[in-house]
RNA sequence: GCCGACGUAGCUCAACGGAAGAGCAGCUGAUUUGUAAUCAGCAGGUUGGGGGUUCGAUUCCCUUCGUCGGCUCCA
């Protein structure tokens, strides 16, 4: 018998006859143990059942790598599909893929099932794990796999068989009575998904595409042991406390109402953190030698028919009219941008000329994906266009870049990045795109920055870099955007005066940094739970006299606080100390000034922090001085 | 837009064919209070809007508006 060669993932060198399946090897290193899932044999993902036949390299995987939690839950939702095929034989099979966090399958019911079902399937499920089928792994023909899912009348799986490309190993997993066509790998057995709950039950296109049937998604997760389901239930909890959405009513930042669905509200509280936003916002872009600008709402047919809006993005615009004439509400900044620049001449000298705003614009979005302050129809974008020679480009989307981290930082954000090339509906020609996507290219591997490739999910004018940044959900967020733009300046015919006397076409770029300010304050909501650090804080002190009797004094503390510019209040109210305290602490209020008697007798002030508690008496100035510290340095 | 669920007092939630209720918030009064809720009283609603079935609808049906969960991370 041939023997192979297996390099382990410590280097170690095994023989092993050909044919020695994982799971022997496995089995013949260690006593058994339950927490392996899987084998990567040469980067490839295999079932441990998979014989050996040639030397490779081999490593092991468990549930703690991301690779393994995805086979451990496909494995999952075929233990769905298991037990929903044996509560409704006559249901048809989607797709059942794993997904962050958890599973879902998509099933075409003849009768629709709803929630109070799932735990009925749960059942089931808990079955079928106790039952540990063998999960077996078969390859077949092409002919043989359409024979085999046509009789068990599966027409999705077909449509799945037809759309394999030629040379593709169709494969199947087998446990117990059920089948499915699937690429695998799987667990070895039905036992080892210990621990799952079903989380929810939606709609879902087929191929999520609308034209199509609308299948029926269950949704789940699971672990290998009930500490980590429960752990990651909690979690979800957590994020539930978090909703911006809850905490926006809660601490009176904003409110949606009926009459404006996908237009928010802003009340006081949060226009106070948008304007601490806002100014440093400004701040940070006149240092980066940015100009502003105001652009009106509402503009004249003519002007999106220029500019390419009034073919490209008709469907998500809003229109009035005004004597007679078409207007457009406006769903993007950049054609007022462009008349500002047009409104006079301009020398190669005065290039770059980075022009900011803070524009509202109005988008419309389908109904059904509006979502709090994430998802509106309409938002506030803190734009601004970059108008410069050719060769500045690079230099400005550098000097984008390093604008962008400068902000993400202050908010302790995590970012990714993504660069995204030519869609479908483009304007220009292929060479435009390659040169702008290329040179978008060159500046990210300058900086070291990783990113991904978004094929064909660019802006119609130009391609883009996309900045995410991850909230308390682990969701990712679209905020910062840098779209390259050799087509406005066409449309608009803009133009400078270069060196040679002749006029001459400027580059655009587009770019946000927050995005919409409606999302970033969602997400900011979220990052923070609602306790904001003292720099966004609506209310950043409150001053607490315990009884009537101090309230001259209290009176004059919040005076001065009030005086030196930090946000305070005074809470007068005929109630008790702890009554006080609990409010504040409710409204995530960061400083408490606890004003009696002693403190009268003293002048100073008993500071209480909303994390730390009670950290006693204080000198007013000494707290004014590390306030304002605080404050100025954005500490978080 | 589509599928599903939901809509009762400012908020959180009961009641479910047979007089619409609680807690918190609000208001009034008492209490002068020392680090997360003092006590008592009062007020608060055409049960999202419209239509229908019924002797009678918050409850059942239709319609409309809104909200929530989803609508490829591809066998």
């Amino acid at each position: 018998m041939q023997h192979i060669k297996v390099k382990l993932e410590n280097g170690e060198e095994v023989a092993y006859p050909e044919g020695t399946t994982c799971m022997d090897l496995y089995k013949g290193m260690k006593a058994s143990n339950n927490k392996l899932l899987a084998i990567l044999v040469d980067g490839k993902e295999c079932d441990l059942s998979q014989p050996l036949l040639e030397n490779s390299k081999i490593s092991f995987v468990e549930f703690d790598s991301s690779v393994g939690a995805h086979i451990f839950r496909h494995t999952a939702s075929h233990v769905l599909a298991h037990a929903v095929k044996r509560l409704y034989p006559d249901v048809k099979l989607g797709i059942g893929p794993a997904i962050e966090n958890g599973f879902y399958y998509d099933f075409d019911f003849a009768e629709p099932i709803s929630s109070d079902d799932l735990g009925k399937i749960e059942k089931e499920m808990k079955k079928i794990v106790k039952e540990r089928h063998p999960i077996i792994r078969r390859e077949l023909s092409r002919e043989e796999a359409f024979q085999f899912f046509k009789e068990r009348n599966e027409p999705y799986k077909l449509e799945l068989i037809e759309d394999l490309p030629e040379d593709a190993v169709i494969s199947c997993y087998e446990q117990g009575d059920f089948i499915d066509l699937c690429a695998g790998p799987h667990l070895p057995h039905t036992g080892m998904v210990k621990a799952f709950k079903l989380t929810g039950l939606a709609g879902a296109y087929w191929h999520g595409d609308e034209k199509n049937p609308m299948l029926q998604r269950i949704y789940g997760t699971a672990f290998p042991n009930r500490e980590q389901l429960d752990h990651h239930l909690q979690m979800l909890e957590e994020a539930k406390k978090r909703d911006h959405r809850k905490l926006g009513r809660e601490l009176d930042l904003f409110s949606l109402q009926e009459e404006g669905p996908g237009f928010p509200f802003l009340h006081n509280n949060g226009m106070i953190i948008w304007q601490e936003l806002t100014d440093f916002w400004r701040m940070e872009h006149r240092r980066a030698g940015y100009e502003e600008i105001r652009t009106p709402l509402i503009l004249n047919r003519t002007l999106w028919e220029q500019s390419g809006h009034w073919d490209h993005f008709r469907e998500n615009m809003y229109f009035t009219k005004i004597d007679d004439q078409d207007y457009a509400v406006k769903p993007m900044n950049c054609p007022g941008a462009m008349l500002v620049y047009r409104s006079k001449m301009h020398s190669y000298r005065d290039l770059p000329r980075r022009i900011g705003e803070m524009g509202i614009v109005h988008r419309h979005e389908l109904s059904g994906t509006l979502h709090g302050l994430m998802r509106v129809r309409s938002f506030t974008q803190d734009d601004a266009h970059i108008f410069m020679l050719p060769d500045q480009v690079e230099s400005e989307v550098a000097g984008v870049i390093e604008l962008m981290d400068r902000f993400y930082r202050v908010f302790g954000f995590k970012y990714s990045v993504e660069l995204s090339t030519r869609p479908e509906k483009a304007m220009g020609t292929r060479e435009m795109w390659d040169r702008a996507t290329s040179i978008l290219e060159t500046v990210l591997k300058e900086k070291i920055i990783d990113f991904q490739i978004n094929e064909g999910d660019g802006a119609f004018y130009g391609p883009k870099i996309d900045f995410h940044l991850e909230d308390c959900l682990g969701r990712s967020w679209q905020c910062g955007t840098i779209q390259l733009d050799f087509q406005m300046p066409e449309k608009f015919d803009l133009t400078y005066v270069g060196e040679d006397g002749a006029k001459h076409r400027p580059v655009v770029i587009h770019r946000v940094i927050y995005g919409s300010m409606e999302r970033l304050l969602a997400l900011l909501i979220e990052h923070y739970g609602g306790a904001f650090p003292a720099w966004l804080a609506p209310v950043q002190v409150i001053v607490i006299p315990v009884t009537e009797r101090s309230h001259d004094y209290a009176g004059q503390v919040y005076d001065k606080l009030m005086m030196d510019g930090f946000r305070v209040q005074v809470d007068q109210r005929n109630e008790k100390v702890g009554y006080k305290i609990r409010e504040a602490q409710v409204k995530k209020i960061p400083y408490m000034l606890v004003i009696g008697e002693k403190e009268e007798e003293s002048g100073e002030v008993a500071l209480r922090h909303r994390e730390r508690g009670d950290l006693g008496p204080q000198n007013l100035a000494s707290f004014i001085s590390d306030l304002k510290r605080e404050v100025e340095e954005k500490i978080i």
